[in-house]
RNA sequence: GGAGGGUUGCCCGAGUGGCCAAAGGGAGCAGACUGUAAAUCUGCCGGCGAACGCCUACGGUGGUUCGAAUCCACCACCCUCCA
């Protein structure tokens, strides 16, 4: 992570934090309050119904980071309250309001999710329900007394909504200002969301002026494209990365996988990924993107380099070189990899078992099609020989090495 | 309250009584090529079975029929128009 430049003038803050940042609202106010030479409070709103965190959140997390590496002290606010209320955009109205536990425990694996890339040491974490479970039904009219139903309808997404004739619940106008009002009982000097939030941010800034305090100072990050991003038409095309849609690299997840997962990205992708998640210079990435252009470089060794990078700050060091390691010994020098799953089949009549049940059983592949549709397509190897025929069996007694697809490997023991 | 349209496999979408495990596209998987990148080509793409085949599947339930994704009834949900 970034070095703690402890007695970085507001300038140079200024020019580090605005790095990867899509919007600043106002900038001269950031510089002012940096100037002042005091910790600034920079807040942060994590919904605790999808406790699984990924590149994506990591984005806004370094630039957390980034603030608590300059001295600054970040809040953590989990959406407790709203995340039991419901779903704000109503879409999923069926969706289960999930139960106080599991809220908790979402938090909490949050949390410690987060810390592989906040420090502990200058965060604190705040649960939204601790005030606004507490205002009554008049405390929050007088809220809503604050904002104009034109602002609100400045919202995109209410605008368009509007506009189709669609449902709009009233409900829906007060969650803005409950996130804007977290801003007011905490008096956030800094607001840090996804370029998705920018209006809620924005309403943070009002309320807080209504109040009577300093408005907070903006940032929006940009939505990270999940893993299936290609380049089409010259440009970089590409879902967010979320977890529903299969396109994302979490957190927690194994250092083998995560470094897999960042290997078989597209090439133009690897640049956004340095750009947003990596903490080499701006310069020195677009040095190793103009040497991959003219082929001085080959854009496998950089995204190797950003490979280890990430892993490393998810896993420690030492555990991004043992994947980095694996990774090129399976897949580049296409060897047996190191630590195989060890599974044990029985067979049946004969003192045989087939293949195909055989990896469908040890749950190698989901099914004994899938295991058959492999074999034919010639993607199965025993003990380093390709076996075509699907009848093919195994013998009791035995251990094999198999091989079923390019990720698939086992080492099967017959009972 | 009235009139009409719709609900198909992971997604989009064709299919109006047997030839439908269901066209086509996308996604995905596997193979070739390679840098487990992209692009390209090939194959696969519900489950079980050595195999003839069997089972499950076209919103839900029930019915008509030798036979239904296709016809009928009721129910649920979505959309459009009128009031």
């Amino acid at each position: 992570m970034t070095a703690p430049p402890s007695r970085a003038t507001a300038d140079e803050q200024l020019a580090l934090l605005t790095r990867g940042v899509v919007d600043v609202h106002v900038e001269a106010e950031l510089r002012e309050r940096l100037a002042e030479g005091r910790p600034l409070l920079v807040k942060a709103g994590f919904d605790p119904t999808r406790p699984d965190l990924h590149l994506g959140h990591v984005v806004l997390l370094r630039k957390m980071r980034q603030f608590q590496d300059l001295g600054h002290e970040v809040v953590f606010v989990v959406g407790d309250f709203t995340a039991r209320i419901g779903d704000p955009t109503g879409r999923n109205a069926t969706r289960p309001v999930p139960t106080r536990e599991q809220i908790e425990e979402g938090a909490r694996t949050y949390a410690e999710q987060a810390f592989r890339v906040l420090d502990p040491a200058r965060t604190r974490i705040e649960f939204n329900g601790r005030w606004l479970d507490a205002m009554r039904f008049d405390d929050v009219v007088r809220l809503a007394g604050r904002y104009t139903l034109a602002r609100m309808m400045e919202r995109d997404d209410f605008r368009r909504r509007w506009q189709a004739h669609d449902r709009i619940g009233l409900h829906e106008l007060l969650y803005p200002l409950a996130q804007a009002y977290d801003s007011v009982v905490l008096r956030c000097d800094v607001e840090l969301g996804g370029t998705d939030q920018l209006f809620n941010l924005l309403v943070g800034r009002e309320i807080m002026k209504e109040y009577g305090l300093r408005p907070q100072i903006v940032m929006t990050t940009p939505i990270l494209e999940g893993t299936d991003a290609r380049w089409r038409d010259g440009r970089l095309v590409g879902e967010k990365m979320s977890k529903s849609l299969d396109n994302w690299i979490g957190v927690v997840e194994p250092p083998l996988e995560q470094f897999g997962k960042l290997m078989s990205i597209g090439d133009e992708l690897m640049w956004r990924y340095y750009e947003l998640l990596s903490s080499r210079p701006l310069d020195e990435v677009a040095q190793r993107r103009a040497a991959c252009a003219e082929g001085r470089l080959n854009p496998r060794d950089a995204k190797l380099d950003l490979a280890h990078e990430l892993v490393a700050c998810f896993h420690g060091r030492s555990a991004a070189d043992a994947a980095r390691e694996a990774w090129i010994a399976q897949f580049s020098r296409r060897e047996v990899p190191e630590q195989l799953p060890e599974r044990e089949v029985r067979a049946g009549e004969g003192d045989r078992i087939r293949l195909v049940t055989a990896l469908a059983e040890a749950g190698v592949l989901p099914s004994t099609s899938e295991a058959r549709r492999r074999v034919r397509a010639g993607a199965v190897q025993v003990d380093g020989l390709r076996v075509m025929d699907e009848h093919a069996t195994l013998e009791r007694g035995r251990r094999y090495v198999i091989r079923a697809g390019k990720r698939d490997w086992v080492a099967l023991t017959v009972r």
